[in-house]
DNA sequence: TCCATAATAT
DNA sequence: GATATTATGG
């Protein structure tokens, strides 16, 4: 639409038509289905978009290719011929930088993943709801609010503050993309209520709440790093992270939580440092100054190890490793989560512990099991438990993630395994032994994410590091899409294949039964009827749940989490020590 | 209800 | 930008 595209490019918002806001999106549909083509195209219509089809990937390409600011959003099957859905993707990410919406029949949750992590904005299961369809222009709005935003025009944001608000997305509603909006521009003015009514319902929105995935919080702490604990300010980490849906208040809002855990964890440190008297000498803590995020030459190599390992691509940051102070590294193990409250065994998670004879203090075992208890992940644990000395700590950290296979390693990734399926089943029965077997799943992600990862090295440590966060780690990705707490995002609802193959075949032999393009009423009906059928079906099981997605075969699939995290414990440790 | 987290206010 | 407060979601 030209409104969107026009004024939104520009930043500002001049004519406040939102009415005429969502009509007029231009999208362009890929699917080698014909059918499918057809479906769509009928029901974008109906949404008053203009459509644009193709059948092949290739010939999708080519048309963005030559018109780059013809489209606003695309949607691809994932299964095509010519071109895997997910090669589309990463290339109009690349390329043309537009909200790319993934749809398939398959609902595996391994591959809406790597939808996801490819870049897709959100993941469609067919059939289509008209009104996933009809919500797509939230995707083209948001990205465009914050281009806006990074020009940092405030009129534009006015506008699409007014836009919003004015326009009462009668429809479905709205979106997390408002959400956005109003609580950028302060919730105050929209209005809590305003919220509530305007959206709530029906959306299956709830709040835009930023989910700091394991993946967000590593670049977050890259940045911290880079710029020096002491140094560090919202807005510069925002800068240096680099992720246009963000925003400074998240940054904020994350730094203070950061700094919070890490006041506690060092407070806590102090204590048992003392005691045990496992503080180094190097452990000073305190002293942002002489804690580099640079690593020293001592630690170069591990960090260089790290690095190759996990992140590939931007090896660049300082892996911070660092902290190679094993008093610092043994609090962190310790402390990740230590409160009081947690210590306490709320759940079956205790017998996890048990096995973990290798850990070697008590902390540790804490630590585990907070870890794993908590939903959230830790700032910098360490589930290594093993490697409580402190010479081991850096080097054998390091070491694990470049060699899988150590003796001391192994342990802990059998250990983490164990912690990170215990908090996806939340099964008491784990134990180690039946955990251990899961190692066998190695293989499947060192595969999977052979691109991003080298080998071995990072399974075990993603693994290790991988410890809560549940929902978090497996809904973020890299992508450029922020990932609300809210459902928005990714459709996670139904994934049930049986379902979704039925409907598709009602869905396809509606379409068929008559001319479908110039059935309209049917197409209506039909999506009506798919529409309450899906819903009883899906909606029973309401948002899907984390362990849905926590199958361990999806964890094996998801190797960004991996290494993210092992980079990220490192990290944090430094961080700590600052 | 409580807790952790993120948003928002100051 | 830091910190306090509030809101949200589990």
């Amino acid at each position: 639409m030209t409104l969107l595209s026009n004024s939104m490019d520009n930043g500002c918002f001049s004519s406040p038509r939102h009415e005429a806001f969502p009509a007029g999106l231009r999208v362009l549909v890929v699917d080698d289905d014909p059918t499918w083509l057809r479906i769509l195209e009928k029901m974008l219509k109906k949404c008053l978009y203009e459509v644009t089809t193709c059948c092949l990937a290739t010939e999708a390409l080519k048309k963005l290719r030559e018109r780059k600011d013809a489209y606003d959003i695309v949607i691809s099957d994932v299964n095509m011929p010519d071109m895997d859905g997910f090669k589309l993707l990463e290339q109009v990410g690349l390329e043309m930088d537009l909200p790319v919406i993934m749809m398939s029949v398959d609902g595996e949750t391994s591959r809406v993943m790597k939808g996801v992590q490819h870049g897709a904005c959100d993941y469609l299961l067919k059939p289509i709801r008209m009104k996933e369809l009809r919500n797509i222009w939230q995707h083209v709005f948001r990205k465009r609010m914050h281009e806006a935003r990074d020009f940092e025009s405030h009129e534009g944001f006015e506008a699409l503050h007014l836009l919003m608000n004015g326009s009462e997305q009668s429809d479905d509603g709205n979106i997390f993309a408002v959400e956005e909006i109003t609580s950028i521009k302060k919730r105050k003015d929209a209005d809590s209520k305003h919220d509530d009514k305007e959206f709530g319902d029906h959306s299956p929105t709830k709040k835009a709440r930023v989910v700091w995935s394991v993946d967000l919080h590593q670049k977050f702490v890259k940045a911290v790093n880079q710029i020096g604990f002491d140094k560090v300010g919202p807005k510069k980490i925002l800068d240096l992270m680099s992720v246009p849906w963000l925003t400074r208040e998240n940054v904020a809002s994350h730094l203070q939580k950061y700094r919070l855990y890490l006041s506690r964890l060092q407070k806590e440190n102090d204590q048992k440092s003392s005691s045990s008297g496992i503080k180094h000498s190097d452990s000073p803590s305190k002293d942002p100054g002489s804690f580099s995020f640079l690593n020293t030459a001592s630690n170069k190599q591990q960090s260089d190890v790290v690095i190759d390992s996990f992140s590939p691509s931007d090896g660049s940051l300082l892996q911070m490793d660092a902290p190679s102070h094993e008093g610092d590294l043994k609090r962190i193990l310790s402390e990740p989560t230590t409160e009081k409250r947690r210590a306490s065994p709320k759940s079956s998670q205790m017998s996890l512990n048990q096995p973990f004879s290798s850990v070697e203090s008590s902390e540790a075992s804490h630590a585990i099991f907070d870890c794993t208890i908590q939903t959230q992940y830790s700032w910098g644990e360490f589930p290594k438990g093993p490697l409580k000395e402190e010479q081991k700590t850096t080097v054998q950290l390091e070491d694990s993630f470049s060699q899988l296979p150590l003796h001391g390693t192994r342990h802990h990734i059998q250990v983490d395994q164990s912690q990170s399926i215990a908090s996806i089943n939340s099964n008491p029965s784990i134990t180690e032994e039946e955990v251990a077997p899961s190692l066998d799943t190695k293989p499947l992600y060192a595969g999977y994410k052979s691109d991003y990862v080298s080998p071995v090295s990072s399974m075990g440590t993603a693994v290790d590091t991988f410890p809560n966060q549940s929902k978090s780690l497996i809904l973020n990705d890299q992508s450029p899409e922020p990932i609300f707490t809210s459902n928005l995002g990714l459709k996670t609802d139904g994934f049930d294949v049986d379902c979704i193959s039925d409907l598709d075949f009602y869905q396809r032999s509606l379409l068929l039964c008559g001319d479908a393009a110039s059935a309209p009423l049917e197409e209506d009906l039909n999506f009506f009827l798919l529409q309450t059928e899906w819903y009883n079906m899906n909606f029973g099981q309401q948002n899907i749940d984390i362990s849905e997605c926590y199958d361990p075969r999806l964890v094996a699939e998801a190797p960004g989490y991996f290494y993210d995290s092992a980079d990220y414990s490192s990290v944090d440790q430094s961080l700590f020590i600052a």
